[in-house]
RNA sequence: GGCCCCAUCAUCUAAUGGUUAGGAUUCAUGGUUUUCAUCCAUGCCAUAGGAGUUCAAAUCUCCUUGGGGUCACCA
């Protein structure tokens, strides 16, 4: 069975990045019928896990990714790390280390003045005499020192490093004690029965680390996929500075999680010339072996456009009930389904969709200077009257084309163009030039408020 | 700096030795619309550079250049 995980450090909140590889692990494993699980490596405690782990189940929901299986906190593993460092020492394929942090430092210094590598010397290695006083020893698994170690990625293809450029006996565990990062990671992806990990290819140069502790455990690896990371439009790493990193922020900023996923789905990845995935076809067709190799830059205006579309693309139903969550509750509203249909092909996203509702169902307290300038000239006032009075006049009026219909008949009557009253109609019904188009208003603040506005604006523009 | 990764339109990508190098976003123009938006149509725009292999190279090899990542008792 394929088990993927996602497992981020506890830093507050989810950010893209993270959101994307979760996402890629979340659709592997159901593509597989497989697990995905959340573990949040919390070895360093002075951080909240608690929290970050409630913000990462937060935005999880939000987008509607789920987790299988409970959370799994690093925090709470220390004897399952302890069992296995001390498994490594009487081993032998791990040691204690006796080197002071201040006697590491200079052991470095000296190395950078002959432009060697920065590497522990190994002074500890076969160490058999008796330890120095007053130091608390590290331990140091023994790496090979010579070889070619091969990452078979199922992203970048075969990655082939030596030994010696880049290998040395790291600290598996502190002074106190603690286990390092990747030392639990390589245990805890073992123990957890993960066959496919999916992370940033920032991880890649971590990866023959853990290796060797896989070895040294003679634990089965597995497959790994290094993914691209996605740079900001200077083509560094996206950082906090360059906005909107924290996924919560998109919903904030009126964004649907469709749109959300559909974007990063397709950042580095494709399926012929398909643009739109929905939810159940990225779960149905996403395989990470045919991820791109090379970083990809994110683009706000393509994640504009999937919102947009999204938007257009929702039954008024799930819009109402969207709407709530930025403030504007319209299920109530009889003309919902017209109001709902006229705008939500004008707007980029829920905010703004949330701020079009009563820019229409209130009468304008202003009138655009511009606007007025433009419309209200010549005969325009007469014609509005005439067109108050004719709604006044008529029958029952519910539809748009119901209104049209009155349109049609007054510019008849009138021997005028369209334009004529177009113009200054939009004007006084919403107080401005552009807006959906006036049938679709009328129907939506009725019979009675029509004229009322129109009449409003006569007399406020004489 | 060492090591590793990467390189097709401005951006996301397709083309796994043979295509007029395709699609999408952005942008521009036109149409639709009383207006704006939507929608539709059209257009602009790319194989980083140089050698090789081959009948044939975006695709394979090497070099150069450029970009990124990583080198902790952080994760």
């Amino acid at each position: 069975m394929v088990v993927t995980r996602f497992a981020p450090s506890p830093t507050g909140y989810l950010h893209i990045g993270g959101l994307r590889t979760a996402l890629l692990s979340y659709l592997w494993a159901r593509r597989n019928g497989g697990k995905f699980v959340l573990r949040i490596e919390d070895t360093d405690k002075s951080r909240n896990s608690e929290e970050a782990a409630k913000a990462i189940v937060e935005a999880f929901k939000w987008v509607g990714l789920e987790h299988d299986g409970e959370i799994t906190y690093q925090s709470e593993r220390d004897e399952i790390y302890a069992k296995y460092i001390k498994h490594l020492l009487d081993e032998g394929k791990a040691y204690r280390c006796y080197m002071s942090k201040d006697e590491l430092s200079e052991l470095r210094e000296t190395q950078m003045a002959n432009k060697e590598r920065t590497r522990y010397d190994g002074r500890y290695r076969d160490f058999t005499g008796t330890p120095p006083e007053g130091i608390e020893p590290v331990i140091r698994i023994k790496a090979p020192l010579t070889g070619e170690i091969v990452i078979d990625d199922g992203i970048k293809g075969r990655v082939s490093f030596q030994a010696e450029d880049i290998l040395d006996d790291f600290i598996i565990a502190r002074g106190d004690g603690s286990p390092t990062y990747n030392f639990v990671v390589a245990i805890d992806d073992a123990l957890m029965g993960i066959t496919e990990v999916i992370r940033g290819d920032d991880h890649l140069s971590n990866t023959p680390k853990q290796m060797v502790v896989y070895e040294a455990l003679g634990f089965k690896l597995p497959k790994y996929y290094h993914v691209p990371m996605i740079h900001n439009s200077n083509g560094k790493k996206l950082s906090k500075r360059d906005g909107a990193t924290d996924v919560m922020a998109y919903k904030e900023m009126g964004y649907m999680p469709e749109a959300l996923l559909n974007f990063l789905v397709r950042l580095g990845w494709s399926y012929g010339d398909q643009e739109i995935f929905s939810f159940n076809e990225m779960r149905e067709l996403f395989d990470p072996s045919n991820i791109n190799k090379s970083a990809s830059i994110y683009n706000v205006d393509k994640l504009d456009w999937l919102n947009a579309h999204y938007i257009k693309n929702s039954s008024n139903e799930a819009l109402a009930t969207l709407l709530h969550e930025y403030g504007v509750d319209i299920h109530g509203h009889d003309k919902k389904e017209i109001l709902l249909d006229a705008l939500k092909e004008r707007a980029k996203n829920m905010k703004e969709l949330a701020a079009l509702i009563p820019s229409i169902i209130e009468t304008p307290t202003a009138y655009d200077d511009k606007a007025v300038k433009k419309a209200f000239k010549g005969e325009a006032t007469a014609i509005l009257t005439a067109f108050a009075q004719k709604l006044e006049g008529a029958a029952e009026l519910h539809l748009p084309s119901d209104y049209h219909h009155e349109m049609e008949s007054l510019v008849a009557e009138m021997e005028i163009g369209f334009g004529k009253i177009g113009m200054p109609l939009r004007v006084a019904l919403l107080g401005e030039m552009s807006g959906p188009g006036l049938d679709s208003v009328m129907a939506i603040i009725c019979k009675d408020e029509t004229p009322r506005r129109i009449n409003n604006a006569v007399s406020a523009l004489l």
